[in-house]
RNA sequence: GGGCCUGUGGCUUAGUCCGGAUAGAGCGCCGGGCUUCUAACCCGGAUGCCGGGGGUUCGAAUCCCUCCAGGCCCGCCA
């Protein structure tokens, strides 16, 4: 319903003003919708701003007031007041099944998020990527898009050299009950340390990079196994988080098939590319001073070759390419799209987030300097259940398991979904196990509230209106829904969702703590409660974009 | 040294791309509210030279310049 309006509006605007830019504003407290047409207007006929912006208002009235819409001039604003057609419009939109959701898109869209070296378990920093990247995804699908997402598996680093060294060398056997992943890590940190000490070993690392190239039968087996390991840890974390993929791609598999060969060559012939002792492209053309370097000189390729092959195969089978990155590929990310584009192949678009810390510094696989996911998702589990626990002690243990692990599933996504991707942040185990205001588990609680009200309503005639401004505060909010989902995919910025929800959860406090709904009467209870319904719906599709359980009781 | 990102009450932050009407929230602090639909809640109060300086504009947290501070990058790592 605001999309439509919005709409109107504009197009009424533009009818009465000639401008093509009528510069719609958000009303804050004075109007649904505001313009400040007036000020550019006033300077091209040389009058005062008011007077134009009343005279706008007069003209407007007409056409706007059909549809319940005032027109108002304050000073030189011209204020939209929206009136009862649009809040019964936007009450029984919200009612629908799947609300939010856009039209169904052409677009193809495939989007790659988190894909961690296998060299140890997702941290807080990797998940920063996973939980930005799955809501980005979600948000896409709710807009309409054909969405795939896809994990890059990089199954031929230097990193899982070491790892397939140390697994060799060491003799490490996992802890009983150990995740596969965190071994890894054991093994990893344990090798690096060797090479430390001794970097003789460097060599043999170099040795097995070499025959993992080669597609030596018995490295490449070697090389399998410990990613595969790997692998399996981070699907039971990711699942934890319910970031899941549709498709892990294994980065060797361009190696294997030759697409990394083919454009390498198609590459060499490009007038910017390098052959000296190693094979580079110079793309300083495109503001990038850094060498591109694509081959080593000992002939073997590097990540980036591989990447640039990935990135084609992606462009050729869908018609959008959405990386979620972090800070630190910013360069990479910017030489890749610079490439793909000379050679007039699909660029990915990249949606960077910056790095996540701890108050002691940054985390390290290497160092063993970080806080897995998995300690972070049953620290947080743990604290749930004690909370529901101390609030629901009449429900059975298992139920309180149940959603204990969904509040723990919230408080962690949107603790870190609530931030701007471009913030680097410090992570704070304070805030991230506050279930309260600003948080996860407070927006499942409004909904579980309006859930609450709706079974013990009965049944009720749906009715469409909103009187009081409780009320209407809310059907404002539940209304833009459409909008925020719209907006966070055209500018990639998943926490406009976020933020959203948290707006939406504080109206419908507010109002329930203003309004009886079933202790109303009559035709006032029917409205309240269709209200009501609309919340929960409109709660419910936003949590679920969020990636967060919509809970019914809590 | 060069490039990118960030700087908003004690702390965490929205708003910045697309300039408008008294800069929104949460935590913490002070003070209120549970015989009433789940108090993981609600209400009130104190706390802001929107990093500093300059500029553009009728109007700047928002645009431009400059300086300062923090993060990241500048590998034949990924």
């Amino acid at each position: 319903m605001f999309i439509e309006t919005t709409r109107l509006i504009r197009a009424a605007l533009q009818a009465v003003t000639g401008e093509e830019d009528v510069l719609i504003a958000d009303g804050g407290e004075h109007a649904d919708l505001a313009s400040t047409v007036a000020f550019p207007l006033a300077k091209k006929r040389r009058a005062p701003p008011a007077s134009i912006a009343a005279e706008l208002a007069s003209r407007l009235a007409p056409t706007l007031a059909p549809h319940g819409i005032a027109v108002e001039a304050t000073g030189p604003y011209l204020n939209f007041r929206f009136g009862p057609p649009y809040f019964a419009g936007a009450i029984r939109a919200a009612l629908a099944p799947g609300y939010g959701a856009g039209e169904p898109q052409e677009a193809r869209v495939v989007l790659e998020h988190t894909s961690a070296n296998p060299n140890g378990p997702l941290h807080v920093g990797h998940i920063r990527n996973s939980i930005i990247g799955d809501t980005l995804a979600r948000a896409f699908r709710k807009a309409g898009y054909p969405t795939e997402v896809q994990y890059y598996v990089n199954d031929m680093g230097r990193q899982i050299a070491i790892v397939v060294w140390g697994m060799e060398h060491l003799g490490f056997e996992p802890d009983a009950g150990e995740k596969p992943d965190h071994f890894i890590a054991r093994v990893y940190v344990e090798a690096n340390r060797r090479i430390e000490a001794d970097p003789a070993i460097t060599a043999e690392i170099d040795g097995l990079m070499q025959r993992v190239e080669a597609l030596d039968p018995a490295t490449v087996r070697a090389f399998r196994n410990v990613v595969a390991r790997c692998l399996d840890g981070f699907r039971e974390t990711l699942g934890d988080l319910a970031t899941p993929h549709d498709r892990f791609v294994w980065e060797s598999d361009f190696l294997r098939n030759g697409d990394m060969e083919r454009v390498l060559s198609r590459l060499s012939r490009l007038p910017v590319a390098h052959q000296e002792e190693v094979f580079y492209l110079d793309l300083s053309g495109a503001g990038i001073e850094n060498r591109y370097v694509l081959r080593r000189s000992d002939g073997t390729s590097v990540y980036a070759a591989r990447d640039l092959a990935y990135h084609l195969w992606k462009g050729r089978n869908f018609d959008r390419v959405i990386d979620v990155l972090g800070a630190d590929h910013k360069l990479i990310g910017a030489q890749l799209q610079a490439t793909l584009s000379l050679i007039g192949e699909l660029p990915p678009e990249i949606v960077h987030f910056e790095f996540v810390s701890l108050p002691e510094g940054s985390m390290s696989t290497r160092a063993g300097t970080f806080i897995a996911a998995d300690d972070l998702i049953a620290e947080t589990r743990r604290r749930a259940f004690e909370e529901v626990t101390v609030r629901r002690p009449e429900l059975p243990e298992e139920e309180r398991r149940a959603i204990a692990q969904s509040v723990a599933l919230a408080a962690i996504r949107y603790d870190i979904i609530r931030i701007s991707p471009e913030k680097s942040t410090v992570f704070d185990w304070k805030t991230a196990l506050d279930f309260e205001r600003q948080s996860g588990p407070y927006i499942q609680y409004a909904h579980a509230r309006a859930c609450s009200i709706l079974e013990k309503a009965g049944g009720f005639t749906e009715t469409f209106a909103a009187e009081s401004p409780y009320e209407q505060a809310l059907v404002r909010q539940i209304a833009k829904f459409p909008a925020v989902v719209a907006q966070a995919v055209a500018e990639l910025r998943p926490h406009l969702v976020a933020t959203y929800a948290r707006e939406l959860a504080d109206l419908f406090n507010t109002f329930y703590h203003y309004e009886p709904v079933l202790r109303a009467e009559g035709e006032m209870r029917d409205a309240r409660l269709t209200l009501v319904l609309a919340a929960q719906n409109t709660l419910r599709e936003a949590l679920g974009t969020l990636g967060i359980d919509a809970l019914r009781s809590m």
